[in-house]
DNA sequence: TTTCTGGGCCTACAT
DNA sequence: GGCCCAGAAA
């Protein structure tokens, strides 16, 4: 038993973050505008459950939104608490993490195997597309896969789907089908993690018991965007003892296309009408001109529940506007303000952040940089994940790790090269609806009883040999002995190293795609290193749950590319807010559908309250489209932003000219120290 | 006949 | 980078 330890002090909180760390048992809401201190609160919270009120850390769960802000919040926890070992046992994850957790442990109630397979959205549209090809329906799998997940995050089953319309009857019949080949798979997808724990605990009452004793208190952060689903998910797992604590902001909700409720707090609040408010309204991050420019955007959405940010950190300098002709002299001109400010201020380049609504806009953006020598990351872009190596790798690990995984099989048949083509895989896949067996299977039978399966070419079938032999002799690598060396062995002697270097464009891309590879045995041997117990099921839910801002470059040293939305949480010295233009915010899209423009508004909302001294808003008067050239205006929410917030050419930088001179002189003189 | 290869097209926001 | 299609290659 450990001692217990120091109570942490609370001497730096105002007098609202007090009241929301040392709140005792019950529904507590936190309405936390940007910049206002939310993590410290909820880390302080947490700190305060255990060296004030003795609370085990083991009872106690945080909830993120991503698993950047989970690490970040464990870290910062643990620098509250010097003794170590009163937090361990504390869980920090995200709904779907913790979501992979139960279902590992309890799922078997629902039939589930241990080792199911989670499908990313590659997966669910291959499996979409296979129906498709069946029902000879012409149409994008995005679509129906957009309509399912939104049914599954609203908590709609297949047999509840409406019948309303042709359109909504053929949805239902594709997402039955879809629901009955993940299962025959042994495969869940990511929203089918919130499902299945919804319906474990919803079903089997003991289980829902022992997780509900085991965090009797709960802290959830980013409340505001929780979709229906997390949010019953979370009604199940807290059982009224202890504490339930939810924190967000209102204004920053972007996540509604995802199935979030426009207003969870009301939710909250009708469903725990005894639930305390608190309200933190002092920004510690941004000049006051910044705030003004963020409340002139979201005042204007129509009945919004008001409240007014306000810091003690000066005015500082005007809000910039750069407009470039087209998209590249856009890109131009922004790097050339952030070259001279990142001089003039003595600034690094880690305090600059350029943000965009949409990846594409990263291009220019990056080319610029390049241009000028200027380092940068571009964050959760073409991750690396989506590499083709991995993506290669990925699949036999998940071959091998559940066979039934028909999208992983589908991806690896033929690489390398085994002669397996379209013609192969129909023949297996017929003999495998017909006869229900798994694909596998009928590849197996394929080889063992050529007869048996029609329609496979001596050709196939000498490559669904070679096949099943590899896998079983690597099948066998990864059960008995040392998972490192067995991937190893993978790269090197399945022949994926001589494919990825024959199929590359240059021999520079094949190095590259080696490299990747070799990245990832990297992950598995940390990974193996730090488990307590390592499978190879584990390391692949670590994988598919990984979020897009985890496999980034340190940004040290870097200038930051990143979307809006990935933004969300971040604070930058230097923000460059891109495409402030009709068709980004608003997107065209929020346009065209006739949504709400409100959480366009939201969008540019969180995007100005990133900038914590200097915002600068750019945009631009015409960009190329697949060819063609679209004139393009600028956004409608530039008009709500005060105009005396905005600098003019004839203002002042924020450096004056001998500031400059004196910077520029004394970084000479430091090349010569 | 089946697999392989090259070129055109397209791509919100993401756990 | 993936998908789809057309034509080359085995």
């Amino acid at each position: 038993m450990s001692a217990t330890p120091r109570p942490i002090s609370l001497a730096g909180l105002n007098p609202e973050q007090r009241q929301a760390v040392v709140h005792s048992d019950g529904a507590l809401m936190i309405f936390a505008g940007a910049g206002t201190g939310k993590t410290r609160v909820i880390t302080n919270r947490i700190g305060h459950l255990v060296t004030h009120r003795r609370v085990p850390a083991g009872r106690i769960l945080a909830v993120t939104f991503t698993n950047k802000a989970a690490r970040e919040m464990r870290e910062r926890v643990d620098g509250l608490i010097p003794k170590r070992e009163a937090v361990k046992g504390l869980t920090v994850s995200t709904f779907h993490s913790l979501c992979v957790r139960v279902l590992r442990d309890d799922g078997h109630h629902l039939g589930l195997p241990q080792n199911f397979s989670i499908f990313g959205e590659s997966d669910q549209k291959g499996l979409i597309r296979g129906i498709l090809t069946d029902l000879a329906v012409d149409m994008p799998p995005a679509q129906v896969l957009a309509a399912i997940s939104l049914a599954k995050n609203r908590l709609i089953t297949p047999e509840g789907y409406p019948e309303e319309n042709a359109d909504d009857s053929f949805i239902k019949s594709v997402y039955q089908r879809y629901q009955t080949l993940l299962a025959g798979m042994g495969a869940v997808d990511f929203d089918d993690l919130m499902l299945h724990a919804i319906r474990l605990f919803s079903t089997f009452g003991h289980v829902k018991v022992g997780w509900q004793r085991r965090f009797p208190h709960i802290l959830v952060d980013e409340f505001q965007d929780t979709n229906q689903a997390q949010y019953t998910l979370l009604r199940q797992l807290w059982d009224g003892s202890g504490s339930l604590a939810v924190v967000g902001d209102d204004d920053q909700a972007i996540y509604a296309w995802r199935g979030a409720e426009a207003d969870m707090f009301a939710r909250f609040a009708e469903d725990f009408p005894k639930a305390r408010k608190v309200v933190l309204t002092q920004n510690y991050r941004s000049t006051s001109r910044i705030l003004a420019a963020a409340g002139g955007v979201i005042e204007k959405i129509p009945g919004r529940a008001e409240k007014r940010l306000w810091s003690q950190l000066g005015d500082g300098p005007k809000i910039g506007l750069i407009v470039g002709t087209d998209a590249d002299d856009e890109a131009t001109r922004v790097v050339e303000d952030l070259n001279v400010a990142c001089f003039a201020g003595r600034h690094e380049l880690t305090d600059f952040a350029i943000l965009i609504r949409t990846n594409a806009q990263s291009r220019p953006f990056e080319a610029a940089l390049r241009q000028a020598h200027i380092p940068y990351v571009v964050v959760g872009a073409t991750g690396f994940f989506d590499r083709a190596e991995i993506r290669d790798l990925t699949g036999y690990l998940r071959f091998l790790n559940n066979d039934a995984d028909e999208a992983a099989l589908r991806r690896i048949i033929n690489v390398p090269r085994r002669g397996i083509g379209a013609q192969g895989m129909a023949a297996a896949a017929r003999y495998a609806a017909d006869h229900s067996v798994p694909l596998f299977d009928a590849m197996d039978r394929a080889v063992a009883a050529p007869d048996t399966v029609p329609g496979v070419s001596g050709g196939a079938r000498a490559g669904f040999a070679q096949f099943i032999d590899l896998t079983a002799q690597l099948r066998f690598d990864f059960e008995r002995g040392d998972m490192v060396a067995a991937l190893h062995r993978l790269i090197e002697q399945a022949g994926l190293k001589e494919y990825w270097q024959d199929t590359a464009d240059t021999p520079r891309q094949g190095e590259l795609r080696l490299e990747g590879a070799l990245e990832l045995a990297r992950m598995l041997a940390r990974y193996v290193q730090r488990a307590q117990e390592p499978t190879l099921t584990d390391f692949l839910s670590h994988l598919s749950l990984l979020d897009r801002l985890e496999d980034d470059k340190d940004s040290k040293g870097r200038v930051t590319i990143i979307t809006l939305h990935a933004a969300k949480g971040l604070e930058f010295p230097n923000v460059y807010l891109a495409g402030m233009e009709e068709g980004f915010l608003p997107h065209t899209r929020s346009v065209e559908e006739n949504r709400d423009v409100a959480e366009e508004r939201r969008l540019t909302y969180v995007g100005i309250t990133r900038a914590q001294r200097r915002l600068v808003l750019s945009h631009a008067q015409s960009r190329s489209r697949y060819g063609e050239r679209l004139k393009r205006t600028p956004s409608r929410f530039l008009d709500d932003i005060p105009r005396h917030l905005i600098a003019t050419p004839d203002d002042e930088p924020e450096g004056t000219n001998q500031e400059l001179a004196a910077n520029f002189f004394s970084s000479v003189k430091n090349l010569f120290d």
